[in-house]
DNA sequence: CATTCGTGAAGACGAAT
DNA sequence: ATTCGATTTCACGAATG
């Protein structure tokens, strides 16, 4: 495997005929690839951070209303549809109020109906084993994005491959848990905003070992094209959390970047590569990263970061 | 004392048989 | 399915400042 450069699209079938925003945007500054920011929902340049756009699509309405009277004409019926819920938000749902359209009570024999059709309609709402499944599975996605700050689109994408994965009978003998970790794994990464295995793993309640093996396996079987990931998508990340300055963080990008071309790369973990490139900026500009730090916030142990930085430091000498 | 560096054993993975 | 090579990690201890 060479590099990436060809980025493929799940979201094809999801937005069947619709081009989604031409999808190989690239920095007016450097050319870098341009990914969306997961704590600020800022659409920016992985290579230097220049901010493209800051504004997310908004799925609400698009006018004011000024009182009650205005919303009621104005409005529209029913929430955005969205794969975040298992039935897209589409099915019907019976309010919990036992009063009629006018707020009023409604009679002792009608609330026990309403009860009952309650009941009834969660159950048929859930019924067949499938939904169920994507029940559990969105929470658990849900959940897990949340610990992590994952922004909703990655969320929807995460949501669109695990129903894939369902459509295809790929659950069978696997974890739910597992699946939806993987998923949401996947999604990060084909958002160009990854979470590292690790980072994955400790929100979900499977391993970092068994999300992989899953991961692999619904990538191969969806056909997910998904590219290497780049080390330098993670090193705004672990810059941020060691609070180091902007000057390290420029120079471990020209460090990952030089590093690459000289193919350091090849067959390493990149979360390693950012890690180490992180290190030796810290050590050229005299700021106070050491490898244990580093490591803890990478989750990259600390004899990794030891072998790879001379590699890293010794690529761009030879670049000179 | 903290940090860095080096080592060998062990686990996981991809590729090849 | 097993085997092999490379990478990463863990647990030490030694050097360095």
């Amino acid at each position: 495997m060479t590099d990436n450069q060809t980025r493929t699209e799940l979201r094809g079938e999801t937005a069947a005929g619709q081009s989604t925003e031409s999808d190989v945007q690239t920095c007016p500054e450097c050319a870098g690839k341009i990914v969306t920011d997961s704590e600020t929902a800022e659409s920016l340049c992985a290579e230097c951070g220049l901010v493209i756009h800051d504004q997310q699509i908004d799925t609400g309405p698009e006018w004011r209303a000024f009182d009650a009277a205005e919303r009621e004409t104005k409005s529209r019926v029913g929430a955005p549809t969205t794969p975040l819920l298992h039935d897209r938000g589409l099915s019907t749902t019976i309010g919990w109020r036992n009063t009629d359209v006018h707020g009023n009570q409604v009679s002792a024999p009608k609330r026990k109906k309403l009860s009952r059709l309650r009941t009834w309609n969660e159950r048929f709402r859930t019924r067949d084993s499938s939904e169920r499944n994507l029940k559990q599975a969105l929470g658990e996605i849900n959940r897990m994005a949340s610990a992590l700050g994952v922004p909703d689109p990655t969320r929807e994408t995460a949501s669109v491959i695990y129903r894939r994965a369902l459509d295809d009978d790929l659950l069978p003998g696997r974890s739910i848990e597992g699946v939806a970790t993987a998923s949401l794994y996947a999604a990060s990464r084909l958002e160009g905003i990854p979470r590292s295995i690790d980072e994955v793993a400790a929100v979900s309640r499977i391993g970092a070992t068994e999300t992989k093996r899953t991961y692999r396996y619904i990538a191969r079987e969806l056909d997910l094209a998904i590219p290497p990931t780049n080390p330098i998508e993670y090193l705004g990340r672990f810059a941020s959390k060691l609070e180091c300055s902007d000057e390290t963080e420029h120079l471990a990008r020209k460090l990952v970047k030089t590093a690459i071309s000289a193919g350091v790369h090849s067959g390493r973990d990149p979360v390693s590569i950012a890690a180490s490139a992180l290190y030796a900026a810290g050590q050229l500009t005299n700021q106070q990263l050491t490898q244990k730090t580093v490591s803890e916030v990478s989750n990259v142990s600390e004899v990794t970061i030891r072998n790879r930085y001379p590699e890293v430091l010794a690529a761009t000498e030879e670049a000179e």
